[in-house]
DNA sequence: AGCAATCTATACCATTTAGATAGACATTGT
DNA sequence: ACAATGTCTATCTAAATGGTATAGATTGCT
């Protein structure tokens, strides 16, 4: 029930992106250093989150990644949504016919997970890096260390 | 992300144990039949919960299991976290300084966590099966089919 | 006493997922 | 040319998930 690793690194991956939104770009090694994480997971995260179009990169001397859209415009929801898929608590709660179990509309914990579903979603959504790249600055918060899972 | 089947299993039979409150014990094969369960999964299971006091067995003939706690007083929080562990997101949002990381105070993610941890919490709090029995015969509704996850 | 219906205990196993590593290869700037 | 970078493919281990098998202990009934 915990978010993964996975997701979390791809989080702070995205966090450390954002910081540098519109400079240079950031290389693996740089973000995996910064946000302690292990280098060759970073790469596959990093290559996902450019398939679903958060990210660009540019290969060879002085490249990296970018982050391509504007932070404040990416929230946290975004990220998890893509790394854990879209349903929270369970797949059954899905607006596809194919996921739904048979018993759908008179399943008497249905109204459960999609009660929780949305309340998770609408707080995901409510946090974006823009926000959360200004607020370290001014808390000097950290996320520095990502093995707090 | 989602809750396992595990859980699932155990919230369902809760529900089916619920419905017989005050009444002779149930089979695990008729539960098992009921919800649409492995038999042999859903003893480890009953025994589990047996472990953490929601429920009492009889041996030998015409045995089987029964809830102890009014099913009034056990919420579908209760099930979750016994099954599932208290964390839902994070677990370094835990209150036990062993499970924190080093910069619990300074994160700049735990508030998200956090947040979503009150938010989730409070809506599976406010299930519990005595409602859910009453529910299910004012709707028809039923739970019949367990693999919807 | 004896038997059948139950739960109990222990062990096992297959599949998937999480998390991580290694090495060769392609691209780019200088 | 060459060094610095991202890309691709293959593998690996450990843990969790979901489930099965077998033998045993207890109880109620006759």
């Amino acid at each position: 029930m915990t978010i993964s690793q996975k997701c979390q690194y791809a989080i702070r991956a995205t966090f450390e992106l954002a910081k540098n939104f519109g400079k240079e770009p950031l290389k693996i090694s740089y973000i995996a250093e910064e946000q302690n994480i292990p280098v060759k997971f970073l790469e596959a995260i990093l290559a996902e989150l450019k398939e679903a179009k958060f990210l660009t990169s540019k290969r060879g001397a002085h490249g990296g990644y970018t982050l391509k859209t504007d932070p404040a415009k990416i929230t946290v929801l975004d990220i998890i949504k893509f790394i854990e898929g879209p349903m929270f608590f369970a797949k059954c709660i899905s607006d596809e016919e194919s996921e739904r179990c048979p018993q759908y509309n008179a399943c008497t914990f249905l109204p459960i997970w999609q009660e929780a579903q949305e309340a998770v979603s609408k707080i995901f959504k409510s946090y974006n890096f823009a926000q959360l790249v200004a607020n370290e600055k001014e808390n000097t918060g950290s996320s520095h260390d990502a093995n707090c899972l």
